[in-house]
DNA sequence: AAACTGATTGGACCAAGGTCCAATTGTGCT
DNA sequence: AGCACAATTGGACCTTGGTCCAATCAGTTT
């Protein structure tokens, strides 16, 4: 498990901002890099660690709102802090309810950004913690077969083996064995722990 | 199960935006209280159906501001949609980190103010649901005895009759009938469902 | 065609869960 | 003192869950 240091990532036309924030931000510890533009930074691999982006409302080409948009269309989830020399009521609205952890009109305190940063890099802390349990989920219910997969599902509703049976059309012997199979894929030693994985990826917001 | 009609609680200062607002509501169907004051409003009692908050952020006594924050910490969940004649960024901002459902300015189209209204009911009447869940699963958890209840908190963990028995320094036995007794009072049919009722009231975030 | 994988099933067996009836002990309340 | 309830345990018994070894059958892949 490498936990990596926290990232943000400045974005805002204006080169002097950038250096400052940049100065700003490496003074407190923090790993920054720098884009001039929204599409310069959706084409750019992101990091897997922890981290958050500053952002610029009025930009030339994408604006922040619309990259903010941009990143919610491609289920990038990662916590934007807004800055904007001219801000008005209905944008900071707009860009909460899209999301935003905080919007903040320069010029500001330093220590304002730098505390909305810290709550953004602690947010993505914990929301990329419970996608990786998600992912890991995941990625051992792929090696479940689809018959497998059927008695998980029935498993995981508290039926019985000749229920699951009927259900399936076949016997209780049959599932027995494909119910051993799925506890062992899904490195389940209950089926308490079993439902708390189903939870956990959405599979408990079915039927009765 | 009597579903309620949902209502609007308006708390505004001013008569006539009272009336104004009442008006609007009301040609839409929507059942509709006033208040003049923050006060007023929070010694009154509350409906048990879906409802939601228009509040004039500028009041003499509490501020809309205020009122948010008594909600929330009388731990009243109730969306809150801001009116405010001269609102600001920072403002706007406070106010929708705090979990304000909406934050518009006056003069606004009625139209923005009922789609506002619309979402905030709707999501009331989720929340409540979700409330409503949770409360029932709590009152069958009272009728446990302090033992049952540790033994749930075992089960609820996939552990054995007999880890349990060890764990609590009896016999398997007794667990048993302790389990039983569980799973009758809390009308769970299955493991799974106890789990379920577990994970629903945050039983489940604890150790390993 | 041969090797493989997935789905199925049988037999045998043991562990674990669950229930009924009955009984004992301790504690708080009337 | 006496009752009600919680906690405990025994015995008997039945149902379920789970595993090992073995085997059949249908597609898929090589």
């Amino acid at each position: 498990m490498k936990r990596e240091d926290p990232l943000v990532y400045v974005i805002d036309d204006n080169a002097s901002v950038r250096r400052a924030l940049e100065r700003l931000l490496k003074s407190v510890g923090l790993k920054v890099e720098s884009y001039a533009s929204g599409q310069e930074f959706l084409s750019r691999e992101r990091s897997s660690g922890p981290a958050c982006v500053v952002l610029d409302v009025r930009m030339p080409g994408l604006s922040g709102f619309e990259l903010q948009e941009e990143l919610a269309k491609s289920s990038i989830r990662i916590p934007i802090i807004f800055l904007t020399g001219h801000g008005n009521v209905p944008q900071s609205v707009r860009a909460m309810k899209a999301g935003a952890v905080d919007f903040i009109e320069k010029p500001f305190e330093d220590n304002i950004l730098l505390e909305a940063i810290g709550k953004a890099i602690e947010q993505d802390r914990l929301e990329r913690i419970k996608e990786d349990e998600v992912g890991e989920i995941r990625e051992k219910m792929k090696t479940l077969t689809s018959r497998e997969y059927e008695v998980l599902t029935h498993v995981i509703q508290g039926k019985l083996n000749k229920q699951i049976a009927f259900d399936l059309g076949t016997v209780e012997k049959t599932i027995k064995v494909h119910r051993g199979q799925v506890m062992r894929k899904m490195q389940a030693d209950s089926v308490a722990a079993l439902v708390r994985m189903a939870e956990k990826v959405g599979l408990g917001e079915n039927r009765e």
